[in-house]
DNA sequence: AGCACGCCGACT
DNA sequence: GTCGGCGTGCTC
């Protein structure tokens, strides 16, 4: 494939979608419109032996590179780009920052079907509305249809109907009744109207709402006073403080501007009850963005938000990249949850790229949550954001004693103090629920050799693998590997083997036999992984048909458990000695968000944790001071050790394949920083460290720490090439995971 | 990421 | 003698 004839030919220079740092040149082909082409557009090139989808980077006047070894595009996707020029800007950033290849953070910024080279048309959306009819048949009228009884309620709620999109997060099984409402005549379909601009100013109708507080109100003021330009907040408020609220009044002003909102929030079950108290509040276009959509629903409300139909989308981490056509403010809820980092391929924090966008795009970023980040109090801390305080409401319920058993020395029964056991048993006595914590799944963490002291581990990451009693079955929570449970001991082959440790199955055992006459549900990933079994125990506990619940870090979020009095966290340490640097903060969130869950305002409920290390400074400070302490003292003790501020470090994970070994690989690495000065290294795993037993299936990791982020960002780049190009970097499967705070 | 090329072990 | 393992390098 040569060179067109005409000698004027332009160079397109595109980013492709693989784990290639360099970029490609490529002949654009001569009658086309590269006027009006921008970088952002999806460009079809020849690549290798078959085509792809590319990101047009850069227009040139002629390559580099040899002109008989360029090929010519295949065609331009989009023209005009559906990226903006601050849009790409944040990509360049990002891959930059993140050390990342910048073909694979365009990727990650377009709908799948997008990346797959689809057309960027933007179908119209069909819209569920009741008819007059509809809006007047009662409910009970159709007693002998629940589901279409239901549908009709929900409808009800909504003036302007409901989208597909937003029916399929409502319900899994909403298109049954929706034909038969349909057939009836009480339902009908409507195409969604064909607005090409946003409403024009002061004309998008919103509810006032709520009267604000004086706290509320200086919040709403601070940021209303600042809309045009960016500056980051941190609305800081315990859960029933008013934080939807504040961030209501301000969308509001935001809306009249005739701007659009970008709000992302950690957990898609949280959106669908958010996504109706916006529709109620707006009469603006609400669009979703989330992982339970199809591609084509993803599709439909990115290019809403980037064609300016919609006014708001609510969404997860990945809607951050969303472009829009006018953009006025981003909000970030529960900016301390660690959903908003992506684990896998591109690691990227939402919360700071969100930052970043606000920085570029010039507009407030609002960050909203009960327990901050440290990362974000520290920005507080040194004025780059503005803190924000929202108090508890009066008529909130009450916050929950929080109290320490001090388990030293006390027997255990499968790792129940006898003290918790009495808590428990007054608790049901007195009619009230219990929620028990324990963060570990199945029934033993390790299975050892009564006899010899052999210990089942993965033969893949060399973790040891857990014991699953019920399925017979040995898992590696790491790696996802399983084996049938052996009989005898496959080393000394006499043995007993002994289960060592409690999971949340030997836990629901043991409560079952203590407490033969009660309703005890297990919650974890084994017993809701089933679809609707999450909402089936949901709802026995809110029922109260279930009077002890016990489970992972699952429970505690976003549901509240009235009848709950008694919250116990029976393994409390192993989140004090994790070598995860972010585990103190977790854990004390995690007791925050749990208080939280339980109790109203006549009977205030109690935490109990359990202990071996009563005198820790962490719960000390958390019990006595609350988290806001805590996260300060946490803060000053970084400063105190001369650790750098927090998080100047970034973390290079290596997870082992088969029999290779990703600390050989680690050493290589660590080698070839000895000669760079500033940086500790430390590489953690089985020789130096307990293993890691956090998500991620990694096998060791090499802690990299400088007093500059520059510092440690110029290493990384240096670094990172050279890594590539190890021989074992192809044996060993490696990540890094940059966790820094000199945003911009 | 795919895909091809290439250099060593067990097979119709 | 070759079929095929995966280690290595390239893709404009």
């Amino acid at each position: 494939m040569s060179k067109p004839e005409n000698g004027k030919t332009l160079i397109f220079r595109v980013a492709v979608p693989l784990p290639v740092e360099r970029l490609f040149d490529y002949f654009a082909r001569k009658p086309e419109a590269t006027e009006t082409v921008a970088p952002g557009a999806r460009i079809l090139v020849p690549f290798g032996k078959s085509r792809i989808t590319a990101y047009l980077v850069d227009i040139l006047e002629q390559s580099d590179r040899d002109p008989e070894t360029l090929k010519t595009i295949i065609a331009i996707l989009d023209n005009p780009a559906l990226l903006r020029s601050q849009d790409v800007q944040l990509l360049h950033w990002a891959s930059r920052y993140y050390h990342h290849p910048l073909g694979e953070v365009f990727s990650a910024a377009f709908p799948a079907l997008l990346r797959k080279g689809g057309s960027a048309e933007l179908k119209l959306e069909k819209i569920y509305r009741l008819t007059a009819r509809g809006r007047q048949t009662d409910t009970q009228d159709l007693a002998r249809a629940p589901r279409q009884a239901a549908l009709l309620q929900q409808l009800q709620h909504l003036n302007h109907g409901a989208s597909s999109a937003y029916l399929s997060g409502w319900s899994k099984n909403w298109r049954q009744p929706a034909k038969a409402l349909l057939e009836k005549g009480l339902l009908e379909i409507v195409e969604s109207p064909k607005t090409d601009a946003l409403p024009p100013e002061n004309t998008a109708t919103c509810k006032a709402g709520l009267q604000a507080n004086p706290q509320q109100q200086i919040a709403i003021d601070s940021v209303c006073r600042a809309l045009h330009k960016f500056s980051v907040f941190l609305l800081e408020g315990v859960t029933g403080s008013g934080k939807t609220e504040v961030y209501m009044q301000i969308i509001r002003r935001v809306l009249q501007q005739g701007r659009q909102v970008l709000i992302l929030l950690p957990e898609i079950t949280l959106t669908p009850q958010l996504e109706a108290r916006f529709r109620e509040r707006f009469s603006v276009p609400v669009v979703v963005f989330h992982s339970a959509l199809t591609d084509r629903q993803r599709q439909t409300a990115w290019m809403a938000m980037q064609q300016g139909r919609a006014s708001i989308l609510l969404g997860t981490r990945s809607a951050l990249f969303t472009p829009m056509q006018a953009p006025g403010l981003i909000v970030v809820d529960e900016e301390h949850d660690s959903s908003f980092k992506q684990q896998q391929g591109f690691r990227y924090s939402a919360r700071d790229v969100a930052v970043v966008r606000g920085k570029i795009l010039q507009i407030p970023v609002v960050m909203g949550s009960a327990t901050p980040s440290l990362e974000s109090l520290y920005n507080v801390s040194r004025k780059r954001y503005t803190l924000l305080h929202l108090a508890e409401r009066a008529g909130g319920a009450a916050q929950p004693d929080l109290q320490i058993l001090d388990i030293r020395n006390k027997k255990l029964h499968d790792g129940i103090a006898d003290a918790l056991l009495r808590e428990i048993r007054l608790t049901l006595a007195d009619g009230r629920q219990v929620l028990i914590f324990l963060n570990r799944r199945g029934f033993a963490p390790t299975l050892i050799c009564h006899a010899c002291g052999w210990v089942a581990k993965c033969r893949r990451c060399d973790a040891s693998l857990v014991v699953h009693f019920s399925e017979q079955r040995l898992r590696c929570h790491h790696c996802g590997h399983e084996q049938r449970l052996p009989n005898s001991c496959p080393s000394c082959t006499e043995g007993q083997l002994t289960p060592l440790g409690q999971g949340t199955e030997r836990l629901e055992n043991t409560l079952t036999q203590l407490f033969p006459e009660q309703k005890i549900v297990r919650m974890d990933r084994d017993t809701t992984q089933r679809k609707g079994s999450l909402e089936k125990h949901l709802d026995a506990i809110q029922q109260g048909t279930a009077n002890i619940i016990l489970g992972t870090q699952m429970l505690a979020k976003g549901h509240h458990f009235p009848n709950v009095t008694l919250v116990a966290l029976l393994d409390v340490d192993s989140g004090l000695f994790s070598i995860d640097y972010h585990a103190p903060e977790k854990l004390a969130q995690l007791i925050v968000q749990v208080s939280g869950r339980a109790g109203r305002a006549e009977s205030k409920g109690r935490v109990i944790l359990q202990t071996r290390q009563p005198e820790h400074p962490l719960l000390v400070t958390l019990l006595q001071h609350g988290y806001r302490r805590f996260a300060e003292i946490a803060l000053q003790e970084r400063q105190a050790a001369g650790l750098p501020p927090y998080s100047h470090q970034a973390l290079l994970r290596a997870l082992a394949v088969d029999q290779k070994k990703p600390l050989e690989f680690l050493e290589r690495v660590r080698a070839m920083l000895e000669e760079k000065k500033n940086t500790s290294t430390e590489i953690m795993g089985p020789a130096s460290a307990p293993m890691a037993r956090r998500a991620g299936r990694y096998r060791c990791q090499l802690l990299l720490q400088n007093a500059s982020r520059q510092e440690l960002h110029d290493l990384l780049d240096w670094l990172m090439p050279k890594i590539a190009g190890l021989k074992q970097a192809r044996n060993v499967r490696w990540s890094l995971d940059v966790d820094p705070l000199d945003l911009y």
